[in-house]
DNA sequence: CCATATGATTGGTGACGCCAACGTTGGCGT
DNA sequence: ACGCCAACGTTGGCGTCACCAATCATATGG
């Protein structure tokens, strides 16, 4: 193994990076395996629980640029897994839904990412994980609003 | 604020990747305040603690690949804070040094980045603080091996 | 009716991680 | 001594992600 210099190691911003890099490594993997992307399993994730909404909205819900939906909402419409239409009610809004298959791939990915969770947490025990739960979902809070 | 679905924000790879973006931007502003750049830290902090190593030492020590440490290493030579020469014991590598220039840049850049972690950590007392270090170090370790 | 705001789309930027290829050099086995 | 393999530095390129600016269409409120 290598050493890694404590003015890098010591950093909480460090090692949530560094850790985002591996749990982004795992996803991907997990992603590529099933012919999706981290953006699709975003919208999808919102689609499924929120309904059809706009892509405005679903930006806002994923935490995704609204250029970067535009993308993701044309990949997901090319392999059939969602449906673009015009909101009668506000000719402005493309109301995005998810199809049947849509819903089918989302369920799919959505087990392959479970896996992920336990490689990713695999070292620590139950509360431990919890508590990392925890604390991230507060601090995440936090940074959300600000 | 805005609901995000259970899918995202009850997997702890979604916490830990939108947190480090939090905290990426966080020091990416501080970075540029003082014109510095995270590949440029990195490489520094390697420097301050184990002296002169070739490039190659410095990509595992930092975790950066080969090719962005050439990058890394050309920009704090031209400014000055890292002279690079070959080694004679060995015509392959080059041997990269700190300057005091890059000394002090590093301490400078440091100190801002602590502060950082202050902003990152806010809302979290000191007890929870030591308990996040202390699971995110673990789970690195872990994954740095494999 | 006009000013303003919101939505979709296009195009571009930058950080970061990563890979493939190449030429140079060192070390090792035979 | 020779040939082979490994390591190093360098260049060029790729994919993901976050983000920004500009544009056009459409709603909405004064």
């Amino acid at each position: 193994m290598v050493e890694i210099p404590a003015r890098l190691a010591g950093k909480p911003s460090w090692l949530l990076t560094q850790l985002a890099v591996h749990a982004h490594r795992l996803a991907s993997e997990c992603f590529a395996e099933v012919g999706a992307r981290g953006h699709h399993f975003r919208v999808m994730a919102v689609l499924e629980e929120f309904g059809a909404v706009s892509q405005a909205e679903l930006g806002r819900r994923s935490n995704m640029d609204r250029s970067d939906v535009v993308a993701a909402v044309n990949e997901l419409a090319e392999q059939g897994f969602v449906e673009r239409e015009q909101d009668p009610r506000d000719r402005r809004r493309n109301l995005v839904t998810l199809t049947g298959a849509g819903s089918r791939h989302l369920r799919r990915v959505d087990r392959a990412l479970g896996e992920v969770q336990d490689d990713l947490l695999a070292p620590l025990p139950d509360e431990d994980r919890q508590t990392l739960t925890r604390l991230l979902t507060q601090l995440l809070t936090h940074h959300q609003r600000a």
